[in-house]
RNA sequence: GGACCUGUGGUGCAGCUUGGAGUGCACGCCGGCCUGUCAAGCCGGAGGUCGCGGGUUCAAAUCCCGUCAGGUCCGCCA
């Protein structure tokens, strides 16, 4: 018996049912002598003259060989069941490589459950196929052994969830998938109501309001593993549809919060990966930004950025003049070709830089030299003060941005550091960290309203609340993001949970008493209703498993995935509905 | 909305720079041989709208333009 993936009841090893005694993969040489009935796919058959073939037999627990008379008519991918009796396969015909490889089922009668196509794609096959491919026949696709581990570790990822949450009092609570527009942030998909033509439901891009009107309620923790939609376009680490583990608590501080999500994902971690991972530490928004030019930083490698301000004042380098002009130092870079070092500078400028400063550091007879287009304007003091801020070494390169703004000349070189960075070799374990203290608001739009870096319902830090309306960007937000590698798992925030707190909130935003409560008029009727102080968080459940299965892409950890352009392969969604269908819905046909 | 990469028998690739007969490799498939293989082996065979459309040229998988699909990224993602 093993413990289930649940982690609760020990379920039967063997998954005996009215047509099997048990799975391929567990067979051995305990089992010599037993009579066994399996069922499963072919993998492979080999044939050997005229009686002889042997016919690898797979479920999802593995393979085991079968010994049959080649006229037995099976080929790769049928569905089979065979009856025969497990041996001990003869001497010096063992497989060490095969888990089943001691044993070998013989005297066999097979039956064809249903015969295969050859698939377009075999899980037998040892190279990757195409992805459009692979998403076209996904149900083949899922047979292979990387999404099958994939999809089981994410189930035992949510089964551990579940555990630790539950140890801490929260209770699961379900909400609706169709909500009420609250346009705001991102675009949201709309459904389209049969019985109130011309009004849309639209599917919730997070359960935010929902788990907060259940504070009010009283539920005081609740959790959700909830499927949250957004409207934007996908990428490597985002699809329409993606997963939160959601959660929400009352009477609790963000350090409360932080301590429950670091229990909880350390317990998903020590379920799949066999150890937890070391304390989650914490740096600030400010600190993450210089230091990592971003603010999710990846702390398994080093090439920080350092300011070249006091390096470089008052220098004649133009490219290098402007009030903000950061670096980062690439170990080893000094080789980089031209045209590579150009790829670099476009993507600088794709990033939103004027430009990028670039530096090969070579040995010199009297020391390091800086080999660039751009060293002829630096004086020898500042070449040395470039050296000494950067610590760089001869065989290094260092790249160099210069701005007005201090937030967009760090987040570029935030960005090269990934491109460039972690790929020292040996192992690197990985680092989750926590990062507080968000400021409030993003910067100001183009009329001068301050733009909310969280969703409006976000507590301001209590010392800056009142500067929301004098000073509104130098207000700090409780907020709050989970960090790992580099990917942002998630965030959360201490909530609103006074109408006046939230109505100055709506107003730094230029939110009206009218556009508020036309908005989210039941959730300010809710907070006048007694609110308890609460908070709460949510990550990506997607993202989390991807990083735990060492995929680069969330594609690879969700069974029917979307591809970028948002089309479902295998079933041809999104597709045109009938006319009757749209005049059902108040719709008109689009123009042909 | 934009940038870049990819598209060649069922599958994965090479061929494209420098135009010259659908040429090649591996897997799979079909047939034959083979009684201990396990990525079986050996022999033979079938299988092609070089994504699609247009252009240049005596001649296009190859060069040019457009377009479609997949991917990575920018914008977007409160």
């Amino acid at each position: 018996m093993v413990e289930g993936a649940a982690g609760g009841e020990p379920v039967s090893e063997e998954l005996a049912t009215s047509m099997r005694t048990g799975l391929c993969g567990r067979l051995g040489l305990d089992d010599v002598g037993r009579r066994v009935r399996l069922c499963g796919w072919v993998a492979r058959r080999r044939e050997h003259g005229e009686h002889l073939a042997f016919v690898d037999l797979r479920d999802y627990s593995g393979v085991v060989q079968c010994v049959v008379d080649r006229a037995v008519e099976v080929r790769g991918e049928d569905v089979v069941a065979v009856e025969g009796i497990v041996r001990r396969r003869p001497e010096g015909t063992a497989n060490p490589r095969l888990a089943t490889g001691e044993v070998e089922i013989a005297e066999c009668r097979i039956e064809r459950l249903a015969a295969a196509q050859t698939p377009p794609l075999s899980p037998e096959d040892r190279v990757e196929p195409d992805e459009a491919l692979r998403m076209r026949y996904r149900y083949l696709d899922l047979r292979r052994p990387r999404l099958q581990r994939n999809l089981r570790l994410r189930a035992q990822v949510s089964s551990a969830l579940r555990s630790a949450i539950e140890r801490h009092g929260f209770c699961e609570v379900e909400t609706p998938l169709l909500w009420a527009p609250t346009p705001e942030g991102a675009r949201e998909f709309a459904v389209p109501s049969r019985l109130h033509h011309g009004s849309f439901y639209v599917l919730p891009q997070s359960p935010q309001l929902a788990k907060q009107l259940l504070m009010v309620a009283g539920f005081d923790r609740y959790y959700q593993i909830a499927r949250c939609l957004r409207d934007e376009d996908p990428r490597a680490d985002r699809q329409y549809e993606f997963t939160q583990f959601d959660l929400e608590a009352s009477f609790v501080s963000q350090e409360d919060v932080m301590a429950i999500v670091g229990d909880v994902v350390r317990a998903a971690a020590q379920a799949v990966l066999g150890e937890p991972p070391g304390p989650i530490e914490t740096m600030t928004y400010d600190e993450a930004m210089s230091r990592f030019g971003t603010d999710k930083p990846d702390l398994r490698f080093g090439m920080e950025l350092v300011d070249l301000g006091p390096a470089l004042t008052g220098t004649g380098l133009r490219a290098l003049a402007a009030p903000q002009r950061r670096a980062i130092t690439v170990p080893g870079g000094g080789q980089t070709s031209r045209s590579r070092l150009d790829g670099l500078v476009d993507r600088a400028r794709q990033l939103g830089a004027p430009g990028l400063a670039w530096f090969r550091v070579q040995a010199g007879e009297t020391g390091p030299i800086l080999e660039s287009p751009l060293a002829g304007h630096l004086s020898d003091q500042e070449r040395a003060a470039l050296l000494a801020a950067t610590g760089a070494e001869p065989g290094d390169l260092v790249l160099a941005v210069a701005g007005e703004e201090w937030r967009s000349v760090c987040t570029v070189l935030g960005a090269l550091r990934v491109d460039l960075g972690g790929q020292e070799p040996g192992p690197r374990p990985s680092r989750f960290v926590w990062v507080v203290d968000f400021p409030m608001f993003k910067g100001l739009d183009e009329t001068g309203r301050p733009v909310p870096a969280h969703h409006p319902f976000t507590m301001p830090h209590p010392e800056d609340l009142d500067r929301l309306a004098t000073d509104p960007l130098s207000v700090r937000a409780q907020a709050y993001d989970l960090v790992l590698n580099g990917w942002e798992l998630g965030s959360g925030s201490v909530r609103i949970h006074r109408p006046d707190v939230q109505r100055s909130v709506f107003a730094a935003l230029g939110i009206s008493e009218a556009e508020a409560r036309g908005r989210f008029g039941f959730l300010l009727d809710a907070l006048a209703y007694g609110a308890p102080p609460h908070a709460g968080f949510a990550f990506g459940l997607d993202r989390l498993v991807a990083i735990f299965c060492g995929e680069e892409n969330i594609r690879e950890v969700i069974a029917f995935p979307k591809t970028q352009s948002g089309a479902d392969l295998m079933t041809g969604a999104p597709k045109p509905l009938s006319d009757a269908a749209l005049a059902e819905l108040g719709l008109a046909p689009p123009a042909r």
